[in-house]
DNA sequence: CAGTGGTCTAGACCACTAA
DNA sequence: TAGTGGTCTAGACCACTGC
């Protein structure tokens, strides 16, 4: 009953035969694959059939066309790693983050949250700070900062409790364009401490997330202190 | 036969002209496309050309295709971030990273060693012990293992300047390889503390990473334990 | 059933590279 | 000039959805 799942399109095959000859040494990084109309006789498909195929392999890193030259195998960098950060993944797949919305606020910002976020100092912004907690305990502290717009509602829930470049999103009603995460260590101090339920000086990773619009406009700001004992950023190199 | 006056294919410029329309909000997360036949009559080419495009689309996250029931515009998600974890990329690319091998010897494998790599306790590994700095000093303390493989020749240099997989890759003359990595915060003790030059307790970013075959082996592992202080990694939300 | 996306063909012409 | 990849057409048939 499950013949279905046996078809695979002719592009998908074709990308599989040269991928695995690529993953045997068949096929070397930097060896040309023979060019496109050969290729589609050998496998009896049109060229259409064969450059979409071709192109899976593309996107995947394993090959590069160069126009008016052919098709290479490359070599595929495993220095580029995927990381996933929202709430939700932090942990990994088992454990589960629970959220707690500690303030929201919408104060002035100060030197430091201006200057973040490309305003002047004193203008009105949204402040929201959050407790991220597992049945285990505190597991971070979470700041986030975006710039006050008159008129658009706030929804608590959704500022709390979604991830930050959606949240950025909804609230300005455009589509994200660009995020970046900067990420490094330092030691927990006073309130900080305090309510991540440790000693000052415990170790902590400090997460800064600048949300920015395509034209590089930033639109808002992040900053998670998070127990160093307790979160783990994982991160992977990309593979089919 | 349309005019050909522009210089972006066909196939681009429908593509970028819906982004457009998600962009500012004419198309709304939800919202279905008009079917792929319709486009190809206003945009007054086939219906290959019209697919060319919408794939591109569907491939960064814009839209997402049902078969049978339409094409439909997405909820982009910014949680995914790019992370270049090598020597060169480690500060930026305005800070010059110098790296000085500290050691280079083939012990046995400890507990926790053999246990990274899959190994028996008590099989010989390479095991290389670096230091990352700068001009204002030192930067990270880095230690990687690898399994020793009889009669590969190992090249100093090679194993103590080149990106971590790369070296995995040349010493096991493979070149797939996957990796992922681990990202904590944590203090440093002792004699880390010594080298990188700052007293017991100073905060530090603790990169653990493990180069695997496509089967999932374990083929390598590196640990290492930068200054908080001075480094930050950053991860890049992957853009058009 | 009609409407949608998914695959595929057998051509065509263009742009680029190298000998 | 010959060989390559890049774009594009005008059809075709299939698989799936919803009525």
């Amino acid at each position: 009953m499950e013949e279905r799942s046996e078809y695979l399109p002719a592009y998908y095959r074709l990308a599989e035969d040269i991928r695995e000859k690529i993953e045997n040494g068949e096929l070397k990084p930097g060896d040309p694959i023979p060019p496109a109309n050969r290729l589609a006789e050998q496998y009896g498909v049109s060229l259409m059939t064969v450059r979409q195929g071709l192109s899976i392999l593309v996107r995947r890193g394993y090959l590069k066309s160069i126009q008016g030259k052919g098709t290479f195998v490359t070599i595929p960098s495993a220095d580029a790693l995927t990381l996933n950060f929202s709430d939700k993944h932090l942990l990994g797949e088992d454990k589960e983050v629970k959220v707690k919305l500690l303030n929201l606020e919408i104060p002035v910002a100060d030197d430091m949250v201006a200057d973040r976020l490309g305003l002047k100092a004193g203008t009105k912004v949204i402040k929201v700070k959050r407790l991220l907690y597992t049945d285990e305990g505190p597991v971070a502290l979470d700041f986030r900062f975006l710039p006050y717009i008159k008129g658009v509602p706030l929804l608590e829930k959704e500022i709390a409790y979604a991830a930050f470049p959606e949240v950025v999103a909804r609230h300005r009603e455009i589509f994200l364009l660009q995020s970046t995460l900067e990420i490094s260590a330092c030691v927990l101090q006073g309130e900080e401490a305090e309510v991540l339920e440790v000693s000052e000086g415990h170790p902590a990773l400090c997460l800064e997330q600048v949300i920015r619009l395509k034209d590089g406009r930033p639109v808002g700001w992040s900053r998670m202190l998070a127990r160093g004992d307790r979160l783990t950023l994982k991160a992977t190199s990309r593979s089919g």
